[in-house]
DNA sequence: GCCCGTATCTTGACGCTGTCAAGATCGAAC
DNA sequence: GTTCGATCTTGACAGCGTCAAGATACGGGC
């Protein structure tokens, strides 16, 4: 781990008993994984059947089940971030930079479905502390929030309601997305996109209706 | 299944090599495990020991652990929407009916966590169609959202909009605070019930901030 | 140049799981 | 009273996570 990158540094000769970047190859291996059958395909012995190393070698870089886990979670977030701060860049105002978060929060939600699922795995929230990377991408929402009340002061219960009052609808039509309890409910499209799009344009619109 | 009546009927031996309602006795059993120790601890042959009978006996009530799931989920889903009615009981206009049904629906998934996150686990959703309890428990939302506007005539497409608009964020702060995302991010109160009462306040308020 | 400690990976074993096939037992219908 | 279907048990199998022990490779100290 700290000697990653003398070790990546080196010629990738196949066949090697000591792999090279085993980690990063169990992780890729892992995020194929769930791409095609679920987290519930999340397999150590799989992981480690898919990176060409024996049955037990995962749990010297993650421990536990749990711990490659959490490090499939931890990298998503950080992507998460990533694909929000893309999403904001050139917004015009701090308003609709807001909501651009938004729209991309569920769309890397619908894209990356069991990563999404990785990200709020009943197993990770029973963590301590939550890691450094899902503090980074709620960090991102924060910042939003105040620059949207850049004017006013905000205490800092106030920010963390507004963010939340903002995240809620996001994560849940996220998470209604990716359960797939959009199709048979009678709505005109169950694109979830364009579904962010709207219930973020009526937040934005000075004359919507009630609910 | 169909017989269930005449068997809860005759009195409950012990010993009998036929249960008299195992189904039942097993969805219990069921339901202590997950109230206990998540959807991970869900097992077939856990939910045999508990019940006190061999290990491949569920399999004769429920096919896979799949359909056991199913099971526990249909179940549920009869709960959230009985909690909903009772909840929208006695309400005194269609409005403040509809936001009580969204804390109820809060209120439930932080009473019942395993049982909320069993109603919108993967695999259930992977199901071709929704089974009849949910529809029923989205047919009160729907009720809701009618009843709110009932002066106007809405579209069929409309209508479910709505109802995903008032579902969305409620369904949100739900998941998070199942998932306890709601702790550590700075929130005067990390109350999920709270919460959902001032998100629906600030639905109703006319003066409502922005976001 | 060699050796040794440590990180890395393998092998083998254990108990747990879901699932299947085959057999035993019961209730009821005939 | 017999037969039949529903219900439950027993036994087996492969796959799983995890642990302990051993094998291998790399780099620093000499």
């Amino acid at each position: 781990m700290s000697d990653r990158k003398r070790r990546a540094a080196r010629p990738r000769r196949r066949r090697a008993y000591h792999h090279g970047d085993l980690r990063r190859a169990l992780l890729d291996a892992a995020l194929a994984l769930i791409a095609r059958g679920g987290v519930s395909a999340l397999t150590l012995r799989a992981v480690a059947r898919r990176a060409g190393v024996s049955h037990a070698a995962p749990a010297h870089h993650f421990v536990d089940l749990l711990g490659l886990l959490r490090a499939l979670a931890d990298e998503s977030f950080e992507a998460l971030r990533a694909h929000m701060l893309a999403a904001i860049e050139g917004a015009p105002d701090a308003q609709s930079a807001l909501r651009r978060s938004g729209i991309a929060y569920v769309e890397f939600a619908v894209a990356n479905p069991a990563r999404f699922r990785a990200m709020f795995h009943p197993a990770i929230g029973d963590d301590a502390k939550p890691s450094t990377a899902q503090a980074a991408a709620y960090e991102v929402l924060l910042a939003g929030i105040r620059a949207v009340y850049g004017g006013r002061a905000l205490g800092g219960h106030e920010a963390a309601e507004l963010a939340f009052s903002a995240w809620a609808p996001m994560h849940g039509l996220a998470a209604l997305a990716v359960d797939r309890q959009l199709e048979g409910k009678g709505l005109a499209t169950t694109d979830p996109v364009k579904l962010a799009e709207r219930l973020t344009a009526r937040a934005q619109d000075p004359r919507r209706p009630s609910c």
